[in-house]
DNA sequence: CGCCAGGGCACCG
DNA sequence: CGGTGCCATGGC
C-alpha cells in the first residue's frame, strides 16, 4: 500500500482485500451516503469524509497523509492482513470459500463505541433502511450540524422525545444507555483491552442490550474480532449451510463458530452475513 | 391484510 | 434454565 497527497486529496494505491462499497454496505455502519458506484460520503470520527474507489486505488477527498495515518487507516482496518485471515477461516471449508469469494473486499471497521452502541440498540428487530433513517433523524434533531449527538446533547432528552424520532419501543433502551454512560456505570473506553466475555458482561448492564447487540458493539467498535453476533440472517445461513437445513439454537451456533473460527469468528460472521443477505443461502450462488 | 426486519424483556413452566 | 408473547414502525 502506498499513498500520497495530490491537490489536497489523498490517493492510496496497491490496496488488497478492500472494497469500499462492500465494507460500507455490509450492514456494520449506518451513516453513509452512496453518491455513485464506489463513491461515498461517510460520516465518522467527527467529520464527513468523501471517498471514492477505482480498482485498487482509493481517494480520500480533502484528507492529509497525517489524518489518514491517525484516523482512517485504522478505521478501515487497513493495517490488518485479510489475505491471511481469509485463508485461515476458509481452509477446508467450501461454504466459507464461497462467502469470502463473494465479498472479499469486506473490512471490519473500527467505529466509535458510543455511536456503535446506540446504533445497534436501534437496530434490534428492525431493518437496515429504517435504522439509517432513525439515526439520521436523531443526528438532524440533536447533533451539532448533523453530527452524531454526543452524551452532553442527549443527556436531557426524554423518552418521549426519543419516541418522536420513530424509535418505537427502543426509546426506553436509548434513554437507559445514555443514562448509564453519563453516570459512568458503563465505561466504553475501558472495554478495548479486557477479554470479550467480561466486556460483554459490562454492555449487558444496559437495558435493551442483549447478546447480539453487545457482540456487534464488541466486533465493530471495540476490536473484539473473536465474537460472533447471531441475528436472524446468520442463524438462517448457518443452519442452512452447516447443519443441513435444520434450525439450530443460538447456543449451538455460537459454540460451533467459536470452535471452528476461534479468534477470527467475527470476520467469518461478516462474510456470512453479507453472503446470506445477498442470496447465497442455498450454497450455490 | 399478514409477515418480516442485524432482538430483548418479562413472564411462564 | 428454555420456550413464548409482546413491543413500534414501515416495506412488501
Amino acid at each position: 500500500m502506498k499513498y500520497c497527497n495530490e491537490n489536497g486529496d489523498l490517493k492510496i494505491s496497491g490496496l488488497r482485500d478492500f472494497d469500499l462499497a462492500e465494507t460500507l454496505e455490509c450492514g456494520q455502519c449506518f451513516r453513509f451516503e452512496r453518491l455513485d458506484k464506489e463513491d461515498y460520503s461517510i460520516a465518522a470520527l467527527g467529520r464527513v469524509l468523501r471517498a471514492r474507489q477505482s480498482g485498487d486505488e482509493l481517494t480520500l477527498f480533502d484528507c492529509t497523509a497525517d489524518e489518514f495515518e491517525k484516523k482512517w487507516m485504522h478505521y478501515f482496518d487497513l493495517e490488518t492482513d485479510y489475505a491471511a485471515i481469509k485463508a485461515a477461516i476458509s481452509a477446508d471449508d467450501p461454504v466459507m470459500q464461497s462467502a469470502v469469494e463473494y465479498a472479499g473486499g469486506i473490512r471490519l471497521l473500527n467505529q466509535e463505541p458510543y455511536e456503535c452502541l446506540l446504533s445497534f440498540i436501534i437496530s434490534q428487530n428492525n431493518n437496515i433502511p429504517r435504522i439509517k433513517g432513525i439515526i439520521a433523524a436523531m443526528c438532524d434533531k440533536y447533533g451539532d450540524g448533523g453530527a452524531f449527538p454526543d452524551l452532553g446533547r442527549l443527556r436531557g432528552v426524554t423518552e418521549e422525545q426519543f419516541f418522536e424520532l420513530k424509535m418505537g419501543f427502543r426509546n426506553k433502551y436509548i434513554y437507559d444507555a445514555v443514562k448509564r454512560l453519563d453516570g459512568g456505570e458503563v465505561v466504553l473506553d475501558s472495554l478495548y483491552g479486557s477479554d470479550s466475555a467480561s466486556a460483554r458482561q459490562e454492555l449487558l448492564k444496559i437495558k435493551g442490550v442483549g447478546p447480539k447487540v453487545a457482540d456487534c458493539v464488541l466486533l465493530f467498535s471495540l476490536g473484539h474480532r473473536d465474537v460472533f453476533p447471531i441475528d436472524v440472517w446468520v442463524r438462517r445461513v448457518m443452519s442452512n449451510l452447516y447443519f443441513d437445513g435444520r434450525e439450530q439454537s443460538l447456543k449451538t451456533i455460537a459454540r460451533f463458530a467459536a470452535e471452528k473460527w476461534g479468534g477470527y469468528a467475527g470476520y467469518a460472521q461478516q462474510y456470512l452475513f453479507y453472503y446470506a443477505r445477498s442470496g447465497g443461502m442455498d450454497g450455490k450462488s
